[in-house]
DNA sequence: TGCTAGTTCGCATCGTTTGCAGATTGGAAA
DNA sequence: TTTCCAATCTGCAAACGATGCGAACTAGCA
């Protein structure tokens, strides 16, 4: 996603308008790399500003993800997450905590495929579900405490 | 998924009871390729047996999900999808139609992956994108027709 | 400064899924 | 066969994420 000054620019440019929500969310969101959902960008929207909507918040988000400024992605925890990063990456969700990593995946052209054949394939997403360090080493500890108790 | 005639000795092995609407989905279920939601599944047990409650299907998918009976996968299509196929595989979607494919992948041990350190990564699952071939030739027909007209 | 198209906001609504409670029933035991 | 109770079914309410809509507001051009 680009900078905040830059969306800013391409806005006006577009003939759209730049409104103190707009430029909230777009420093929110820029470099912001924990994937949140609209709801709790919302929230965190909402002690900067106030007032501001939920119905604003998830009407900015899907603009900028129609102008390819971010990307919408469904990881099967319930609510939409949206992502700065456009590179073409994949996820990785944390099953006990839900946390979400970025995940880079080279070599996918080697996979052998069967069950494809008609289609003609646009995207192909991976995701990865595990459990993250901290909640690994928590599982441990009490894990630990439960063999001494 | 086991057959029908296996899954009511496996829930009588159990107590579980085996009720004429859940026979109706063992028998819709097994074999099932479409990988139908609760609500599709709704509306074919309904010709069969007016009256059953989608809430019981919902009750009896979730039941058979959680025993390992089936799958149930979120396609990023709003509703949750079922799969009476356990074997390890992934989907395929068409984009325009909404149709779902099995797809078996190999080879994906050779991936080389970035960003999963510290991650126990407990499953990857892959979700392919794309036009099917049905909705390929029907685009292709009307893109001709407009060339002609 | 005024105008107007584009925005914001809040509320209603939609689609999916789950919680709950009362009525019903499978199936083991008598 | 009859009895009985835990398991199940059903219908309704509600949670939750997301979107539609219209009235009020405002960015930014003239």
């Amino acid at each position: 996603m680009k900078s905040p000054n830059e969306l800013t620019e391409m806005f006006r440019a577009n003939g759209l308008k730049v409104t103190p929500q707009r430029q909230l969310l777009f420093r929110l969101m820029h470099g912001n790399t924990v994937h949140p959902t609209a709801d709790a960008l919302f929230a965190e929207a909402s002690t900067q500003m106030p007032g501001i909507s939920l119905r604003t918040v998830y009407q900015t988000l899907s603009d900028l993800a129609s102008m390819g400024e971010l990307r919408s992605i469904d990881l099967g925890t319930g609510a939409t997450r949206f992502d700065p990063n456009t590179d073409d990456h994949h996820h990785v969700v944390c099953s006990s905590c839900g946390d979400v990593r970025d995940v880079y995946v080279s070599g996918s052209d080697r996979l052998s495929v069967e069950g494809l054949d008609g289609f003609v394939v646009e995207e192909a997403t991976i995701l990865f579900n595990g459990v993250c360090a901290a909640c690994g080493t928590r599982a441990d500890e009490v894990s630990r405490a439960s063999a001494r108790g």
